[in-house]
Order: structure tokens, then C-alpha cells, then sequence
DNA sequence: CTGTTAGCGCCTTCAT
DNA sequence: ATGAAGGCGCTAACAG
């Protein structure tokens, strides 16, 4: 049978459309019979609205977008998981795009979401920050997520990359390691480039620039496995500060194979705290982000710009992380 | 300034809105001259076209709407993951909606789809499917992640829960464990339910009931944790057979901290293999279910149903798990 | 309190 | 090849 619409609702009550519409939205100007008998009937013929039609209506969707870059495991998980809890909350419902490819698949993704979305929370933390931008519509609005919109239309939520990344290279010497090698995330990643710059920074200050080496990696497990063979390919720093923990744990797995204990003679350092860093033996020191709370809060600013609530706030909100001292890395 | 709509264009390239849709939409019959004056306007307004609206009078929304429960973790990283995969390669975005909540919130999410959606997965282990599937918009394609609709109205993906933990129990029981205790899911999850038969099932054929305990968890970390300290308060079983790798995860945590040498003392095993499964310290023995190719195969599904490819294939297709054994198991 | 009318933005016959 | 008109399903004035 096809769809049943308002139209055949108002029919089999014998009343127009617009009372049909306005009891089924519960407005008060409708005799409480009538109403009543509305509301029977479209029990009866189990009526659902169409809720495209009502947002075309209505020119509001109670939808969110959410563009993604290709993020992996937990991180991901977590993010959706504290954007979809605050969504909720609020009554909106959540239009995922993730984009993997270049920016081909991501403008068509972007305007997939035009007319159909209430505002978005974008974060593209590689890739050109201007050309996204641009291609979002400005008449809905938008956060942004470790990335900032350059011409600052959009809030952004940020994460201090490099207060953290400084903070953990100092807990590294101040427990006594001396050479260190950071493994970076992808170059042009904002927050991968961050983290370099507080690496690269807090061994400068302490006078260790020379001790200092940086390897590329990618924010992958892979990418922590091919930096600890090629480390262990020579001789051993004191420490290695992957740009997050995905890289860590894939060092870990490496050295653990290689034979290389840790932190007895390498001390092992993450950025994130994804769960599983408490899983790791020895668990992994790190540094807390709260990456729920991070969606959360997004969502948060956008349902309050849909909602009106504009410009008041401050344009960028920077998380700092807090250092997780564990196992892998030796105690002061 | 406003949204410009297909009018604008309209008006701006002189034409008719007719024209001016045929052309955006690269229909044949309309002369080149005038299309390329109305692409260059489309481009020089940036205009963008409204999506709700032509979904609307398409009736197809290019959207699938995906309720999942309140997932964990990696598992709804990774099913989300592949799901979103194969669906941009389709032309497709995804619409989510977690249901935390009872069915009040999931009948509320699943109202908010009609009209909005071109099909739907679902994924519900627990509850009623049966109520479920009542609320499910019979006109609108769906299939079942992990839950058969009773009245076989969708096809359905599953997972060989019971095979598979009959798989693992008799190579725990191979590998010379007797007493053996299974920390469940949450009693009502049909993946829990099935898991716990397997399980008994399996003790029962080796003739050692007697030997089969079970403990209910509740698939999360800490349901785990909780389970490892009720058994070291009595006297160690000679395995734990965890009905999923958070629970397995959690498990292992205590006993480390409990001093427990695993599997000295106590065999561990999991299922699902999640990523993390790999990171522990010795690594996990688990049962390899591959997630994000589930979520694939499901939008293959639905978005073959969409496009009319309808009633060919079985009705429920089932995915066996592997048997990953690692090192949380003794070695036959 | 209730019905009529006019869109929301777009696409598609049906004429021309 | 182009334009006019109707409709997708629903809601919001505007009259009665």
C-alpha cells in the first residue's frame, strides 16, 4: 500500500488539511473532538509524517552534518558517539560524510548536504582551510573542528597541539632522556604540524635541538611499526613521541616483537588517549584529549547558532589535553 | 544575503526555471548555447542546488538511515566505516541514529526518517524485533544487522554466534581447560543469547556441564573488570570465555592488576577481534568477525533493494567467524 | 475553531 | 528547444 499522507488523514477524519496539520502538531486552536478523532485516525492508518516534505515546509531539517576526514578507530568512535549523544539531546539527528578522497568527493558531499542540513561541524584538519570554506554555504552555520576557518566566519574548536606536545617532550627530559625522535602525523596536517612545532620547540628550550629527529608518519598504526624498524635498524634513541596514539601502539607492537623493552630501554610517548592506551603492557603515557566532549561541545555551538543564539561566544575555544603519565615512560 | 535558488538562475540566464533545471541536470534536449549561459550563471551565483527539494519531488533522498544501538567502541567505528564506504561509492550518504535510549527515543528516530530516507539498516540485538520492525515504514527497502525481523518482511545479516563460540569453547576444552566460565552479554541480546548457547552447547557435548559457569556482563570494559574480581575472590577457573573482546579486554586488565599471569594460570578469550584485540600483552585469542564488512554487505543490500533489485537474494545471509587463537590461549 | 490559499524549491509532463 | 502548469507533502497566514 502506498504512503499515507496528511492528505488521506484529514479525508477519513472529514476535516481539512490544515486541522489535520495543526492537531497532529498539537497546536491548541482545535476542538478537543475533533482532535481527538484526528489523532484516532492517523493511529489507525498508522501515519508517519514525511519529514522531507515538513523541513522543505518548515525550512528546517533538525539535522546536523558532519563532514569527517578518513578517521580511524577509536577516535572516530568517539567523536560520533559524544556528537550524537548532545544531538540527540537537542532533537537532531546526524548526516555523516566522511571524506576520504581529495577534494573532488568532498565538495559533492557538501553540496549533497545543501537544503538538507541545519548547520554542520566540519573538520578537515589537512587540506586547504580556505578552499572548504569556501564551499560552504554562509547562510548556514558551521564550526569547525582543528581547523580554523581563516576568514573567521565559522567558531572553531581547537585542540592545544602544541601546549601538549611541549608538555610531554619535557616530562621526557626532565626524566632523563636526551635523544629523541618524534614521529610525526601526515605534513600539512594541522595537528600533525602542530605537535612537531611543540616538539621541536621544547628540546630547543632545553637546549637539546641536535638530540632532536623527527620522522614522518602518517597517524596510522603502520606508520608507528615502519618508524620503529627503521629505529631499530640503528641504535636506539631515549625516547620516541609519536604525534598520537595509534602510532605509539603500532611502535610498541614493533619493539615488543624486536625484542626492545619498554620503557627499560626506550621510553614510548602517544597524543590522544584513545581507550586502547590503556590496554597496551606497559599502558601508554599520553596526553588526554577528550574527544566525546570535543563532538559534544561542537554540537553544542552549532544547535546554538541554529537556534539564535549568534555571536556572542568567542570565535575559538582551544582544549588543552592533560598528560597521562603511565608505564611507557620511566617515573621521574 | 539569501539562498539562490534555481529561480534566480532562471531569471538571470533569462529562461524559464524549466529550462534552466534541464540544463543543470544535463538533459539532451536543450541548446548548447543556452545551457552553457545558464551553467555560467549557475557557477557565477554559486548557486547550489537544494537538495530536501528535489528529494522531494524525486522521491529519492540518497540518504540510507542507519539505527544502531549503543555501540562500543571500535566496533561501531568500524561497522560505521564500512558502511559509509560503500555508500559514497554509491552515491549515497548516511543518516544516523544511535538509540541509546528504550524504543521510546528508536520509534522517535524512525518517525523523524519517513520521507527523508531512501532505505534503512537497522541493527538491534536486543528488544523486540518484533515491535521494531512494526515501526519500520514497510514501503521503505531495510535490512537487519544482527536481528531477524520475524515476519521475514527484510533480509537479514547475522553472525554465526553460536558456531562460533562452540568453535572457541572446544579449543579452550582442547587445549586441556575444564572449568571453564563464560562472561555473557546482556541477557536479552540476541548476539549475547546465542553466544552463551554456543557456549553451553559445546561444554555439554564434551560432557563437562557440570564444569560450565556463566557470569552476565555486559559487553562494555567494565563488565569484564567486574567479572575477572568476582572470580579471583573464589578460586580460578582454568578459562574465561568472554562473550566479546571489551569484556575479554576488561578481564584481562584485572587480572593483570590482580597479579594473574595469563594464560599461566588462566586461559582468555574473546570475540569479535576489534583492533584492540591485538594490543594486548599477550595478544588476544578471539573470534574474527569482519565488522566494517558487514556494514558493507548491508548497504549493498539496501541500496540494491532501492534501485529495484528486488527478492533475488536468500533472505538472511550469515557470517561465520574465525577463529583467531593468539596468546591468551595455551598452544594445543 | 476550521477551511481556503499560497508557497517551500525543484522536476516533469504537456503543449507549443 | 523552450515555457507554462501541476505536484511532491506539509505548514502558515488569512479569512470566515
Amino acid at each position: 500500500m502506498a504512503n499515507v499522507t496528511i492528505r488521506d488523514v484529514a479525508r477519513e477524519a472529514a476535516v481539512s488539511v490544515a486541522s489535520a496539520s495543526r492537531a497532529l502538531n498539537g497546536h491548541k486552536s482545535v476542538h478537543s473532538e475533533t482532535r481527538a478523532r484526528i489523532l484516532e485516525v492517523a493511529e489507525r492508518l498508522a501515519y508517519v509524517p514525511h519529514a522531507g516534505a515538513r523541513s522543505l515546509s518548515l525550512s528546517r531539517a533538525h539535522i546536523i552534518g558532519v563532514v569527517l576526514p578518513a578517521l580511524h578507530g577509536e577516535f572516530f568512535s568517539e567523536i560520533v558517539r559524544g556528537m550524537d549523544g548532545e544531538a540527540v539531546s537537542r532533537g537532531y539527528q546526524l548526516l555523516l560524510a566522511n571524506m576520504h578522497m581529495g577534494s573532488e568527493e568532498t565538495t559533492k558531499a557538501l553540496r549533497m548536504m545543501r537544503g538538507r542540513v541545519d548547520g554542520m561541524v566540519v573538520m578537515a584538519p589537512h587540506g586547504d582551510p580556505q578552499e572548504l570554506a569556501g564551499h560552504l554555504q554562509s547562510n548556514v552555520p558551521a564550526v569547525m573542528l582543528n581547523c580554523s576557518d581563516p576568514r573567521e566566519r565559522f567558531p572553531a574548536l581547537l585542540i592545544e597541539n602544541e601546549t601538549g606536545a611541549r608538555a610531554m617532550t619535557r616530562h621526557l627530559i626532565a626524566t632523563g632522556c636526551r635523544r629523541i625522535v618524534h614521529v610525526s602525523g601526515p605534513r600539512g596536517n594541522i595537528d600533525a604540524d602542530e605537535r612537531t612545532a611543540g616538539f621541536l620547540a621544547a628540546m630547543a628550550e632545553a637546549g637539546l635541538s641536535d638530540q632532536a629527529s623527527v620522522i614522518e608518519g602518517d597517524f596510522l598504526e603502520e606508520g608507528g611499526v615502519k618508524a620503529a624498524h627503521r629505529l631499530m635498524a640503528g641504535d636506539l634513541p631515549d625516547a620516541v613521541f609519536a604525534a598520537n596514539d595509534m602510532m605509539a601502539i603500532g611502535c610498541m607492537l614493533a619493539l615488543r616483537e624486536g625484542g626492545i623493552s619498554v620503557p627499560g630501554e626506550l621510553s614510548l610517548a602517544g597524543f590522544d588517549d584513545i581507550p586502547a592506551a590503556r590496554y597496551l603492557n606497559p599502558a601508554l603515557t599520553t596526553l588526554r584529549v577528550n574527544i566525546a566532549d570535543l563532538g559534544a561541545r561542537a554540537i553544542q555551538l552549532v544547535t546554538r547558532a541554529i537556534d539564535g543564539d549568534d555571536g556572542s561566544g568567542p570565535l575559538s575555544t582551544r582544549f588543552s589535553p592533560d598528560l597521562m603519565i603511565r608505564a611507557t615512560t620511566r617515573p621521574l
